[in-house]
DNA sequence: ATAGGGTTAG
């Protein structure tokens, strides 16, 4: 078992203390089980409980419930259950704390159970707190069906326009992606409060619609709702996949204006947007400057020296803040094991792996064994990620299996990658991206038969394969483009420039990396096909418009190809340009002509 | 009179 976190510890002893001297407070210890509830202390919970069973009637009061809830909340569900079921005189509160208790842990199948029990004894008297656990259990357990049950329960009984239950919907229609229905429902609120408002900012950046995101926070200002810590996070993370430090510096400033500065919150969401920006420097200096900095700020800061391939500085961090007594959790882990396999330190990734749960007490979980998968991928070591795979006791999931499929693109290993891309096509059939990586697994392997095979099943699924998309700030403007783009206002000044920067660097010496076009066709349409990537359009833009001594920001929403990464490098040592590329992996920065990543990737 | 997850950071 776990050591119990020592603010906790402290909370019990002194309570102790009391517990002897003075006599025995309902209060004092329903509100300390409150506190314990989002602790791991079984063991706390279990003595109040000892000692509640001793001195006072539980099952009067409302000490029961909160007991029923602080045991759950911690796992031990049959506890829970037993002492639900000795409470005589159960109304909503003891009902209400067990289905919460259950949503809590993520266990949708008994917070369903017991719902559905509740809704056949206590149907008059169910309120928004009997409902609210149980939709936010299906949106987490992302239970379309359910959800939308719940939805007709709460219009059956007229409470689909309560507030919080109106917003708890929305949310998990957005979480579901179906952006329609939240709307709808969102149009349906007579006055939408700031969490409504709040709850549609964010829903929109996780649909991939920044701009919505924008344009409600607008609406919200029109309305006369001020904006709350909740509103600038979402504000914050509408910004992280577009290309706009400057606008980020903006709010940076504003919130700096505001006092916003002191909320941990906040700047830490600052530091995460400033790494995804290309900006680590910037990130640093947030978080030194964070009074207080907590666990999750310091694993934010891993994680942002993980995706810019600081993996040495992410270990030194997390070793540093280990001796001082910060204490990792799941996700710090998960940063810390991404850091090692951003940077290929395989042992030092095998070592934490192997301290998480042995020295830590923390169980691997998908996350970690995506990561695991994925260091011994990148190194080449496909049998030992299989292996990891075979053995690992949970199901694994499309990560496990994506970042197994990865390493076999690069390696070329065309058994295991077809093994790993049936299980991905299995768990998501509608993601394009991977039959395009099957089918280039074969073509790599001259398997275009294979290949074409792969692309006509897509096809018939009506799979739309994702377009690749490169974006790039300037002039107080996001520019877009795809491949062979020719709609932008300036784009035969972009194709000329573009026709320039080839030409020299093919008389520099520069061998295109043809090999990275995977269809059936001679060398020179390939190397038509390649010079039109929207990556290289928007540098040739970037060239034209950005002034030498700023470096180059460019947005991409897949990867980058071989030999748009090769040309990049080439063009940074040419044309004596700092070039930052962040593709839906990770980040680039060119210099000198040469890659941050170390072509490492 | 009280208590019981609406949104938002790693």
């Amino acid at each position: 078992m776990r050591t119990p976190k020592k603010i906790y510890s402290s909370v019990f002893s002194e309570f102790s203390l009391q517990f002897h001297t003075i006599s025995c407070r309902e209060s004092l210890l329903t509100s300390l089980l409150f506190a314990l509830n989002s602790s791991h202390s079984v063991s706390c919970c279990r003595a109040i409980h000892a000692r509640v069973l001793k001195s006072l009637n539980y099952r009067d009061g409302f000490i029961g419930d909160q007991l029923v809830s602080s045991y759950i909340s911690l796992g031990f569900a049959d506890d829970a259950e037993k002492l639900f079921d000795e409470i005589p005189h159960r109304d909503l509160v003891s009902w209400n704390s067990l289905i919460s208790g259950f949503s809590k842990r993520g266990d949708l199948s008994k917070c369903m159970n017991v719902f559905l029990t509740l809704k056949s004894e206590f149907s008059l008297h169910m309120n928004e707190l009997t409902l609210i656990p149980v939709v936010s259990a299906c949106t987490s357990a992302k239970a379309r069906h359910e959800g939308q049950y719940l939805h007709g329960i709460a219009v059956k009984f007229g409470m689909k326009l309560e507030s919080k239950i109106a917003n708890s919907l929305i949310n998990m229609y957005g979480k579901f992606g179906c952006l329609d229905s939240a709307f709808r429902l969102f149009l349906e609120i007579p006055e939408p409060n700031l969490v409504s408002w709040n709850s549609m900012v964010a829903i929109c950046t996780q649909n991939g619609i920044p701009d919505g995101a924008f344009q409600h926070f607008n609406m919200m200002k029109h309305n006369g709702l001020l904006p709350d810590e909740a509103t600038i996070v979402a504000l914050l993370q509408a910004c992280e996949n577009l290309p706009v430090v400057k606008l980020v510096e903006t709010i940076h400033a504003v919130i700096f204006t505001c006092g916003l500065d002191e909320n941990v919150t906040i700047t830490t969401s600052l530091l995460i947007l400033y790494s995804k920006l290309g900006r680590l420097h910037a990130s640093h200096k947030v978080f030194t400057e964070i009074s207080k900095p907590d666990k999750v700020a310091w694993s934010a800061m891993i994680a942002a020296y993980a995706i810019h391939g600081h993996g040495e500085t992410a270990i030194e961090l997390f070793e540093r803040k280990v001796r001082q007594g910060m204490e990792p959790d799941h996700v710090t882990f998960t940063h810390l094991l991404s850091a090692c396999s951003h940077s290929g330190l395989v042992e030092e990734g095998r070592y934490y792996f192997h301290i998480m749960s042995n020295v830590f007490g923390i169980q691997p979980r998908l996350d970690h064994y995506s990561c695991m998968v994925d260091l011994l991928g990148r190194r080449g070591l496909l049998n030992d990620a299989y292996e990891l795979i075979k053995n690992m006791p949970l199901e694994p999931n499309a990560g496990v299996w994506g970042a197994l499929l990865g390493a076999c693109r690069v390696y070329r290993n065309i058994e295991l990658g077809k093994e790993a891309a049936e299980k991905m096509i299995a768990l998501d059939p509608l993601d394009s991206r991977n039959y395009i990586m099957l089918s280039n697994i074969y073509s790599a392997a001259g398997l275009w038969d294979d290949a074409s095979k792969v692309r006509a099943s897509m096809k018939a699924k009506g799979v739309i394969r994702t377009r690749g998309i490169s974006f790039i700030e300037h002039g107080k403007k996001i520019h877009r483009f795809v491949v062979d783009d020719y709609s932008h206002p300036d784009a035969n000044k972009i194709h000329e420039k573009l026709k320039e920067l080839v030409r020299k660097i093919h008389e520099a010496g520069f061998v295109p990396e043809t090999d990275s076009v995977l269809h059936n066709v001679d060398e020179e349409v390939k190397m038509g096909m390649i010079n039109k990537h929207s990556e290289k359009i928007a540098l040739a833009y970037g060239l034209l418009v950005t002034s030498s001594d700023e470096p180059i920001v460019i947005m991409k929403n897949l990867r980058i190809c071989r030999d748009c990464h090769s040309t990049v490098k080439f063009v940074s040592l040419i044309e004596k340009r700092a070039i930052i590329i962040r593709d839906s992996k990770r980040f680039h920065q060119f210099l000198d002509g040469s890659c941050s990543c170390g072509d490492y990737w």
